[in-house]
RNA sequence: UGGGGCGUAGCCAAGCGGUAAGGCAGCGGGUUUUGAUCCCGUCAUGCGUAGGUUCGAAUCCUACCGCCCCAGCCA
């Protein structure tokens, strides 16, 4: 099944069950986003679930827009969940599915259930509706509206989608049982009022059904053998199946649940992610640092990545709160295998090689990737003044510093090995400038007195690099849970989430980097060129993420 | 006793009466022209708690405890 041997999870156990006992000959899913909103990393789970299980077991998965309430929905939503979706690597069965498709039908089932004494329009305000249903542990008392006859029924919903009434006038309710523990089955609104256009119906309708009334029925109109959904949805189980029960549809769909993801250190919630970007936070809903889909895209975040990261969470019925670094490691994990390597120093130390002989360029070449021999090779023109990473040089260190130091050698990565010869400060006692000798013999080479350096380090040619824009993203917030409790997720915001970081020098080659197409820029991360911002000959990079880093820790000890 | 769920390591998660898989993180070591990758080793006498049944319990029973969801004409 899962080839790795992965254990099965119960719903993949259940639908194995129903296949193999011919309880449902072809498992069909579907992936049901109300379009009011973009899709994020939470939603990621639940595409994967639905789509994977159809891959796994032969069956079909259907993209169905849930747009029932004219009132939050918007087309531009539509779109960005589709590109979401197909970019995550999926493919729904057939067209796009919307309920408003099924509007007619879910109408003429809405009047068999009057017709059966099953539904009734009643008058009660929201307001006064909310006071007969009772509460959590009072029963809730019969609405005065409750006993109507078929006949004044069916001409006060006709009434009803006719626009005869205001909004909240009335509604139509399913008649099952006020005292019912659960409240969704205190007689639960199935269509009401709403006089507005609709993204898809136009101006149509004005009245439109509930998600609880459209949901089951929907799902038994497409033969969805499997309605998987979020635990949330658990009490709304016997009410879907009341439907299903009640209504003379074309399939006996079953509704089950699994717990949604939750992830440490993130937000996702519509309101507070619209208010990091309405408070300028964050530059928009694909920011690289939001948890949106397109945000991890744009950063340069892989849907292997994410599929991995959903395969490896697992899927339960327990309340759970993923640690984002496994996020990091599976985006790590895709990127080391797949991403082109390159070098680029972000912050540049001249160094200047005494004994390279006076204008002589050369180009080296350098592996496109350390195992993958079917990425190319790397052209890297190399001359007498290079450029090194601030960081990887001191004048003094003690010997776990493998890096360049005042006397010592080093190699540059891909080229020759170097030894620190002097340095070059300015008035303000800072380095400018280091001077070294370089060993001619050394390419490919060991140096001949046999003494490995123990460091290597990145360069690129003062002459011929790029030079370019990164941008080092670092979690967005600095809390593990930034809104839990009564907390101000705002007030939990890391200041130090982006570092702009201007005149870095990549090796030349990256001009032609396409966005979202990652790099790893060796010993430092990985990268990819931003969608937004940046220009031909001075691209914008964003760190998609860093490379684990032993050293740093070693460094915190 | 309002109803419905869920409790296995720092995190995720297998396990379904025969003596605690795996992954992430951590720790220790090896390889390495990336302090990366890769490789090896290590990490629960313990399964929310307390009783009980049994030769044997994370698995069965009882009682407690904790956490999550539900009172939109939202989904």
């Amino acid at each position: 099944m899962t080839s790795e041997s992965k254990p099965a999870h119960f719903l993949q156990n259940i639908i194995r069950e129903d296949l193999a006992e011919g309880r449902v000959s072809r498992l069909a899913t579907r992936f049901p986003p109300e379009p009011n909103g973009y899709l994020h990393i939470g939603h990621a789970k639940s595409i994967c679930l639905n789509f994977g299980l159809a891959e796994e077991f032969g069956g079909v998965c259907n993209l169905r827009f849930d747009d029932t309430n004219p009132a939050k929905e918007e087309e531009e939503y539509v779109d960005s969940i589709k590109r979401d979706v197909t970019w995550l690597g999926f493919r729904w069965a057939g067209d796009i599915k919307y309920t408003s498709d099924y509007f007619d039908q879910l109408h003429d089932w809405a009047l068999h259930l009057i017709r059966e004494g099953k539904a009734y329009v009643c008058d009660l305000s929201p307001e006064d509706a909310r006071h007969y249903r009772g509460t959590l542990k009072e029963p809730g008392k019969n609405s005065p509206y409750r006993d109507r006859s078929v006949d004044e029924n069916l001409e006060l919903f006709e009434k009803m989608k006719n626009g005869e009434f205001e909004e909240g006038q009335c509604s139509l309710r399913a008649k099952i049982d006020m005292a019912a523990p659960n409240i969704n089955l205190r007689d639960p609104v199935i269509y009401r009022i709403k006089k507005m256009a609709h993204h898809q119906t136009g101006g149509k309708w004005c009245i439109y059904p509930s998600y609880d009334f459209a949901h089951g029925q929907s799902d038994a109109i497409e033969g969805i053998s499997h309605s998987i959904c979020t635990l949330e949805f658990e009490d709304h189980r016997p009410l879907y199946d009341w439907f299903i029960e009640n209504l003379p549809v074309p399939a006996q769909p079953r509704q089950y649940e699994f717990a949604r993801l939750n992830l440490n250190y993130t937000v996702v919630s519509k309101r507070k992610l619209k208010q990091l970007v309405d408070e300028g936070l964050v530059d928009g809903w694909d920011d690289p640092r939001m948890p949106t889909l397109s945000g991890q895209r744009r950063r340069g975040v892989t849907p292997a990545a994410i599929r991995n990261f959903c395969e490896m969470i697992g899927v339960t019925r327990s309340d759970s709160v993923v640690d984002v670094g496994m996020l990091d490691y599976s985006i790590r994990d895709d990127l080391d295998k797949n991403a082109p390597r390159a070098m680029c120093v972000l912050e540049p130390l001249k160094v200047t090689l005494k004994n390279y002989p006076e204008g002589k360029r050369e180009v080296l070449s350098a592996p496109g990737h350390p195992v993958r021999d079917d990425l190319p090779a790397r052209e890297l023109p190399f001359t007498g003044t290079v450029y090194i990473e601030k960081a990887d040089f001191r004048e003094e260190a003690n010997k776990k510093y493998k890096r360049l130091v005042l006397g010592k050698k080093v190699r540059l990565r891909n080229a020759y090995v170097i030894q620190a010869e002097d340095v070059v400060k300015n008035d303000a006692g800072e380095i400018v400038e280091v001077i070294c000798s370089v060993d001619l013999d050394t390419l490919g080479e060991n140096p001949a007195d046999g003494v490995k350096p123990k460091g290597v380090i990145h360069w690129v040619s003062a002459d011929e690099n790029l030079d370019c824009e990164v941008r080092l993203y670092d979690r967005l917030f600095d809390d593990p849970a930034p809104d839990a409790g009564g907390k101000n997720f705002l007030e939990h915001v890391n200041p130090d989430n982006l570092q702009v970081l201007s005149g870095c020098k990549a090796e030349i080659g990256l001009a032609k980097a396409e966005p979202e197409k990652g790099y790893q820029f060796e010993r430092q991360g990985y990268f990819c060129r931003d969608s937004h911002y940046g220009s031909a000959d001075k691209p914008v990079f964003n760190r998609t993420i860093g490379l684990r880093d032993s050293w740093a820790k070693e460094q915190n000890k």
